[in-house]
Parts: structure tokens; C-alpha cells; sequence
RNA sequence: GCCGAGGUGGUGAAAUGGCAGACACACUGGCUUUAGGAGCCAGCGCCGCAAGGCAUGCGGGUUCAAAUCCCGCCCUCGGCACCA
């Protein structure tokens, strides 16, 4: 075994101290889009999704970082000029929940992660432009967030609102989305009800159809569309009003049936829905149907699950509304089933074509009427209803009462309500707190620090007070991809050229558990940009691959509660980063999961070994290379090389990294056959092997050169030419052809490729095979295809 | 329930209508070595001494030919889940 050790080390340090992965800030020409690469243009910008500073590499990076790299190495090998750049997601709950456990600050505790992983990762040999760093918590970077919202919020695309938020009854303290698991507190296994909050949002909801509609025009796998199509659910439906009887008022439904109208036999209104407070007087059992309304609000996510879809509701007495066709007074409900904020709130019931209805209205013993159905468009005439599209995508909700997060740049004056800060008072910097613990009361422990609170209304100058959440970490997700290249930027958020220069992201990677709300919202974030003037691209991520999860050995996801989390540490200084790194490739296919089970290493360990001795086989004398190849081996070899320069080219195109290594395999099992290889053979076959074991091929390489008598001025492997294929080399001029009778193979001819079709159907029917088959008889039918079978059809007696 | 992905040797996996199991791991036998998680040679889907037969979750179909295409099931994983 090679001193791996040594070498990665050294090269390591050589590939920094050069810079050698940092790109040229000077404007080049605009990035090709992945699908249409070829002579459109250099740049290209490669991201993959920049990681949560949980404190150390486990091998699921691995599986993100490292395939990448491979595609990353071999476009600039092309001659790209490739942006590969890396940050932190700092932001964020977990960096809490850490420090209160381990009394650190959350500063503190991610900073030194950041330390710890960047050291992780340097040594995982990524080429990385470090330079381009960007990490979310620092001032610098979230100081545009807070312009953004601003920007948001002039345009009222950032509101207010009274909503309900996950509120834990245990920690008692509110818990974003992805920390209710099941009903239950992800921490405490605790109860969580909801709770209404004073909250911003951001109005995504206005852009609901331009986000549906463009999924078209991006290269992203299909079931990624799929899920974001499915989050926006669009239908298209019709507005219909329902009188109230004896009052000159109607209640709007929305739905997609308006042919069934004539079936609705009764109203179901969401128990949230406005017109119950406004129709108060004419309700008779007012007392039971509070308490309904109050119970749902009570009722938790686990209450609900448990429930099922038993349904429930009260019927609001004393309230009727006319069916618009027929004109007879049907009741009005109120029920959990109907969703308060989709649609209106409010829906006909037709139990005889809808199943909910149906057994709603079975359980109520509701009239079941079926009437002719109209037609459609007919219905909507009768009913004087209007067409409509709903979407059940809900504005997103951003505030968070917690201390880890950038603080939203509002001011509450009491004379002027909500005014925004000026812009140039930003960044609102988050302040060094000590006591960051959640409150009781729902309110941010930001409220707790009197200097951050108190502060003048910039508008009269009076008393006023800061608003005191902070905002979700997926604001900070929403834009990075912009900031990387412009990382050090301190005019705006990014620069005007840089932008223009390297986005949109030309590949993206990164798992599929972010299908929706990250590139969702990113994408909404490009829109907003877009309509603002601010940038000349309305989607983020050109082309999107998402890489399969590495699953612990009970099958499961790893994940740190679970304990099945892999480090490969071990692994990396036993075998060195470039086994490591190859074994994973050698795993299977990027998207594909897979259990991690380290025990295939050495396959590729002794790989690499074998590659660093295929060195002693090197040709010293350099005359040998002039001679003509009479050696049918090497002439053999030759070939075998320039079809793998064709494989391994096209499965790094579409990440097939395991087949591309295992031509590899094949073309060094080759080459140890012969005595002596040439420097030409063994360059490119270094060249070939770089992008996946970056640091043994640099010195390979680098050996090669001095002995081959090159200059001595560093010419990085990573930089050089990726081979080309003579398209005449990689042209047999025999092939094998497959002799089938009835469809089973039965004999191999290796055959020479000028033959015509006559003569490669006799040389099959005179076979052995054929012969003993055919038993003198003649065939019924022989099938060719060319260059590859002859099958020989024989009618069977009985057929 | 709906949507999506998948199911191939002891293991990771190849093969996208045309030789099923490439390339590896593990295992078995032999050679070599003071020694080995070393190297080399050979074997390795199942049944069978062999000839041969049987095999890609299960059952049908299309085809000269199916892991691959079509129909119907089963199982695993991921997402959504009363959205009218």
C-alpha cells in the first residue's frame, strides 16, 4: 500500500496555499444551462446544498460532498471554469437546543462546529473555492435578509397576522413545523396544541401559479415537479353564493362540482369561518356550538390523529340557506372536515357524490338527495357562479419565538403601528444574550434584553418597541445561492456582474427531503428578486440531482437520536480520503439509497494500490513509444483505453460513478497484463482516475512528468486536458455474434465486421449449435440483428 | 386512501427489448510468504456426476426474443393526507 497518508496531505496543502480551486472573479460568459452545455458558454456553477454545523462529517456528507466532486473535477478537466463553492446553514434550532444542554452560547457552540467541519471537509479533498464562503448567522450575511424582508414588506408581500402556531405544552414554548412529529413535541414528546400568535408571513401564495407553472422549464427530476405541484394544488373550481334565508346576505362556497348543485342538501362551514360571529343573534343553540368552536382550537394534532376520520360537528339552528337551483331551504353546519383558510371556508355538501359528505351526512342522518346531474357550464349560468382557482399552498408562516435566528427589522410604535426600520440602520444586529432559554409566554427571549426592545419609532421619534421574532432559517436558505459568489460583497446582497456572470446555478445537489419547502421557497425568493429588477433570472437551480440517502444497518435513516450514524474517520485514516471516496462511488448510483456496510472497502483500496504500482511497469526507454504497435496486446490495450476515455466520459454525465470506476477496474486488469505501458497510457490513465481520487492521480501525475522530464513548474492533474477518444480506436473490427435457437443462446461466433448479412446467416446456420438443433431439417425463420444476434426460429411439432 | 421510487446471487450491484449476474466484496481450493485485513492462479446463481434444466417479488399477456413493454396483485421505502 502507497503512503496515502503523506500524499493527501501534502497535496492538501499544495491545492491551498495555490488556490488552486478558487475561480477568477473577472466576468466571464453566462453559464450554460446543464442540458445545453456544450460551446454555450464556460462557467459553470456547481452547488451542493450547504450543510447545518451539527459538529461532524458523518458519512451522509460523504455521500453529499464527495459525488459532486467528481462531476465538479471533470468539467473544469473540460476546460469550465467551475464555481464550487461552500458555507454553513448557522442558523437554527438544533444550535439552541445544543447549547442549553451543554451551556454553551449558540454562538459559541456553531462557531466551533464551523471550525471543526471546515477541517472535516478540507480533508475530505473537495475542491472547494473557500474563498466564496459564506456562513448565515455572521451579520454580514443576514444583514441582507432583513433588506429582503423590508423589500418584501414594502411591496406587502411581508404581513402580520393573527395565527396559529405549534405552541408545546411542556417546554411551553412554540415549535416550528418540522419539530412536531406525530402530534407530539420532537424534544419532550410533549403535547402540541395550537395557539394564536401575532405572526409574519410572507405572501408565496401570490406566486402559487407562476411557481406551478415554470417547474416546466427546469431540468429537476420529475417526482420533484411532482411534490411541488402537489404542495401547490391547484383546482379549478367556482364560486357559488347560497342565500341566507330570510336575510339579504349570501354565503360563498367554493368547489369543483357546480354540476352537483342540485344534490346539496345541507352547508358545512369551517367552525373558524367569520360569518358565525356575524350571524350570532339568529342562532338558537349558540352555547353547544361555542363550545364546539372552542374544543376544536383545543384539540391537538395527536387528538386528531387518534380521532381518524370519525367527523363531528353541530348543526347551527335557527340558520338556513337556500340551494340556488332549487330554492329549498337546506341546514347549515359547522364541522372540522371543512379546512378554515382553503377555498372559502365554506361548502355545499352533496352526499350523494362526495364520500366525506356522504359520510357525514350518514352520521347526522342528513337528507341524501340525487338529482339530475346539469352540465357543467350550464350549472354555472343557473347559479350565476364564478370561475375560480384555489390553491391549497398557504402563505409561509416565518416568525419564530426563539433566539437563533435573524431578528425581523420592524419597530411597533404605538402612535405609527407597524414601521419598518430604514434601511440604512441594517444590520439589526442580534444581541449577546445569556439567558436565551424559550418564555413561557410565547414571546421571543429577545423581549427580555430591555436595550434591544426599547428603541425610538423612526417615524415620530416616540416610544416604541422592537418587534422581537426572529426568522425561520429557511429565509436564510432562500438566497445564499446568490450571495456565493459576491460572498464578500459589503455594497448589497450581491453584486451586479458576479451575478450576471455565474446564475442561475447551472447543477444542484442536494436530498430530496428538501423537494418542497427549501427550493420552494427559493424559488419564490428568485421571483420576488426577479419582479423587484434585482436580478435577470426568475429560477434558482437550472438543472437539480438529488443524491440517495445513506441508511444506518437497521435499514433506517441515520440520524444522531438513532445512534446508527457512521463516522468515517476511521475509515479515512486506515485507508486514506481517496478509498474512502471511491468506495463510495463504488456504493452504487448517486440517487440510489443505500444500508452503509463498509466491508466492500478493500476492493477499491486494493484498486488504488494497483494503480500506484502499475508505475514500475512504466516504459524507461522513451524510444519504445515510437515504434509502431506490432504488439497486438498493446494494440489491444489501446483500444480497450479509448473506449473507457468514452465510458467513463459519458457515466460521469449522467453520475453513473460505479460503472465508470469499474471500467477502470477493467482497463488496469488489462494493463497489468502486459509487461511494459507506455507514459501515453499511463497519463491518461491517471487523467481518467482524477476526479475521483484527486490526490493519488496529482501524484502520480506529477511523477510521471519529472521522469517523462516535463517542466517543473506545477501543472495540477486537475487542471489538465481530460482525454479524448480516437472515434477510429474504439471501432472493433470483430465483434461477437450471439447465435440463438428459439430464443436461447446457444453458441458465440466472434466474427469480422464486414461480413454482410448472407454471409453472417450461413456462418451461423453452419454452426455447431445450429447444426445439432436443427438436426438437418431447415429453419422456419431466422431473426438478424446486426452486430449483435442470429436467432434461428425451428417450428416445434406440436406448434 | 392518493402520488412517487424501488424489489435481480451469500453481499454491494451491472445489464432499458437481444449472452442475466459485468465490476467488486465475501467464501472455497491451490501456489507464494518468517508473518499478513498482503500477492498470484482457479472456482463461485440454483438443481444435476454430466448432458441439460430452472432462475430477475407473484400471476397473466405481447414478442422470434422480456429483469426491461402491457394488465392484475404482493411487499419495502419516501411524500401528501378530510383541500370540497
Amino acid at each position: 500500500m502507497y503512503n496515502f497518508k503523506f500524499i493527501e496531505k501534502k497535496w492538501q496543502k499544495v491545492w491551498k496555499t495555490k488556490k488552486l480551486y478558487n475561480v477568477s472573479d473577472k466576468v466571464e460568459e453566462k453559464p450554460p444551462s446543464h442540458e445545453a452545455m456544450a460551446g454555450r458558454g464556460k462557467n459553470y456553477y456547481q452547488l451542493t446544498m450547504f450543510p447545518y454545523p451539527s459538529g461532524d462529517l458523518h458519512v451522509g456528507h460523504w455521500k453529499n460532498f464527495a459525488p459532486p466532486d467528481v462531476f465538479v473535477r471533470y468539467k473544469r478537466m473540460q476546460g469550465y471554469n467551475v464555481l464550487s463553492p461552500i458555507g454553513f446553514d448557522a442558523f437554527g434550532l438544533p444550535a439552541e437546543n445544543a447549547a442549553l444542554k451543554n451551556s454553551v452560547h449558540p454562538e459559541k457552540w456553531t462557531m466551533q462546529n464551523i471550525k471543526t467541519m471546515t477541517r472535516q471537509l478540507e480533508s475530505m479533498g473537495n475542491s472547494f473555492d473557500w474563498s466564496k464562503l459564506i456562513i448565515t448567522c455572521l451579520p454580514e450575511y443576514y444583514k441582507w435578509n432583513q433588506l429582503f424582508f423590508l423589500k418584501l414588506f414594502n411591496k406587502g408581500l411581508a404581513y402580520r397576522k393573527k395565527a396559529p402556531a405549534n405552541w408545546c405544552t411542556s417546554c411551553k414554548t412554540v415549535l416550528a413545523n418540522e419539530q412536531v412529529i406525530d402530534g407530539k413535541c420532537e424534544r419532550c414528546e410533549g403535547t402540541v396544541i395550537q395557539r394564536e400568535i401575532d405572526q409574519w408571513l410572507f405572501k408565496i401564495t401570490d406566486y402559487a401559479e407562476r411557481l406551478l407553472n415554470d417547474l416546466d422549464k427546469i431540468d429537476w427530476p420529475e417526482r420533484t415537479k411532482t411534490m411541488q405541484r402537489n404542495w401547490i394544488g391547484r383546482s379549478e373550481g367556482v364560486l357559488i353564493k347560497f342565500v341566507v334565508e330570510g336575510l339579504d346576505m349570501g354565503i360563498e362556497v367554493f368547489t369543483t362540482r357546480p354540476d352537483t348543485v342540485r344534490s346539496a342538501t345541507y352547508m358545512v362551514l369551517a367552525p373558524e369561518h367569520e360569518v358565525i360571529k356575524k350571524l350570532k343573534a339568529r342562532i338558537k343553540n349558540l352555547q353547544p356550538v361555542q363550545k364546539y368552536i372552542d374544543n376544536t382550537k383545543l384539540k391537538t394534532e395527536k387528538d386528531r390523529i387518534e380521532e381518524g376520520r370519525e367527523k363531528t360537528g353541530i348543526q347551527l339552528l335557527g340558520l338556513n340557506v337556500l340551494n340556488p337551483i332549487t330554492k329549498k331551504a337546506i341546514p347549515v353546519w359547522i364541522s372540522d372536515y371543512v379546512v378554515g383558510n382553503y377555498g372559502t371556508g365554506a361548502i355545499m355538501a352533496v352526499p350523494a357524490h362526495d364520500e366525506r359528505d356522504a359520510e357525514f351526512a350518514k352520521k347526522f342522518e342528513l337528507l341524501i338527495d340525487n338529482e339530475p346531474l346539469l352540465g357543467f357550464d350550464e350549472a354555472i349560468d343557473l347559479v350565476n357562479g364564478k370561475k375560480t382557482r384555489k390553491y391549497k399552498l398557504r402563505d409561509w408562516l416565518i416568525s419564530r419565538q426563539r433566539y437563533w435566528g435573524t431578528p425581523i427589522p420592524i419597530i411597533h410604535c404605538e402612535k405609527c403601528g407597524i414601521v419598518p426600520v430604514p434601511e440604512k440602520n441594517l444590520p439589526i444586529k442580534l444581541p449577546i444574550l445569556k439567558d436565551f432559554k424559550p418564555a413561557d409566554d410565547g414571546r421571543s427571549p429577545l423581549a427580555r434584553d430591555k436595550k434591544f426592545l426599547f428603541v425610538k419609532c423612526p417615524k415620530c421619534n416616540g416610544a416604541a418597541e422592537r418587534e422581537t421574532d426572529t426568522m425561520d432559517t429557511f429565509v436564510d436558505s432562500s438566497w445564499y445561492f446568490l450571495r456565493h459568489p459576491s460572498a464578500k460583497y459589503k455594497a448589497g446582497p450581491f453584486e451586479k456582474e458576479a451575478t450576471e456572470s455565474w446564475l442561475p446555478v447551472t447543477m444542484y445537489n442536494g436530498g430530496a427531503e428538501h423537494s418542497v419547502l427549501h427550493l420552494l421557497y427559493s424559488r419564490f425568493f428568485t421571483k420576488f428578486l426577479f419582479d423587484e429588477g434585482l436580478i435577470n433570472f426568475d429560477e434558482p437551480f437550472m438543472a437539480l440531482r438529488h443524491q440517495g440517502t445513506i441508511l444506518g444497518h437497521d435499514g433506517g435513516k441515520m440520524s444522531k437520536s438513532k445512534g446508527n450514524v457512521t463516522d468515517p474517520d476511521k475509515l479515512v485514516s486506515e485507508f486514506g480520503t481517496d478509498a474512502v471516496r471511491l468506495f463510495i462511488y463504488f456504493m452504487g448510483e448517486y440517487s440510489q439509497s443505500t444500508v452503509w456496510d463498509p466491508n466492500g472497502i478493500l476492493g477499491v483500496v486494493r484498486f488504488l494500490s494497483r494503480v500506484h504500482a502499475l508505475k514500475n511497469k512504466l516504459a524507461i526507454d522513451k524510444t519504445k513509444e515510437a515504434e509502431p504497435l506490432e504488439d497486438k496486446g498493446e494494440e489491444n490495450l489501446t483500444r480497450l483505453l479509448h473506449k473507457t476515455i468514452r465510458k467513463v466520459g459519458d457515466d460521469i454525465e449522467e453520475m453513473k460513478l460505479n460503472t465508470a470506476i469499474s471500467a477502470l477496474m477493467m482497463l488496469l486488469n488489462e494493463a497489468e497484463k502486459q509487461k511494459e505501458i507506455s507514459f501515453e497510457f499511463y497519463k491518461t490513465f491517471v487523467k481518467l482516475l482524477a476526479p475521483f481520487a484527486p490526490h493519488l492521480t496529482e501524484e502520480l501525475y506529477q511523477e510521471i512528468r519529472i521522469l517523462n522530464q516535463e517542466s517543473s513548474k506545477l501543472v495540477s492533474v486537475h487542471f489538465a486536458a481530460w482525454p479524448k477518444y480516437n472515434p477510429k480506436l474504439i471501432k472493433d473490427d470483430t465483434f461477437e455474434l450471439v447465435i440463438q435457437i428459439n430464443g436461447k443462446m446457444r453458441d458465440i461466433l466472434t466474427l469480422s465486421i464486414d461480413l454482410s448479412r448472407d454471409e453472417i446467416e450461413n456462418k451461423a446456420l453452419s454452426s455447431e449449435a445450429a447444426k445439432k438443433y436443427l438436426n438437418g431439417e431447415k429453419p422456419n425463420r431466422i431473426i438478424y440483428i446486426p452486430l449483435k444476434l442470429v436467432n434461428i426460429v425451428i417450428n416445434s411439432p406440436e406448434a
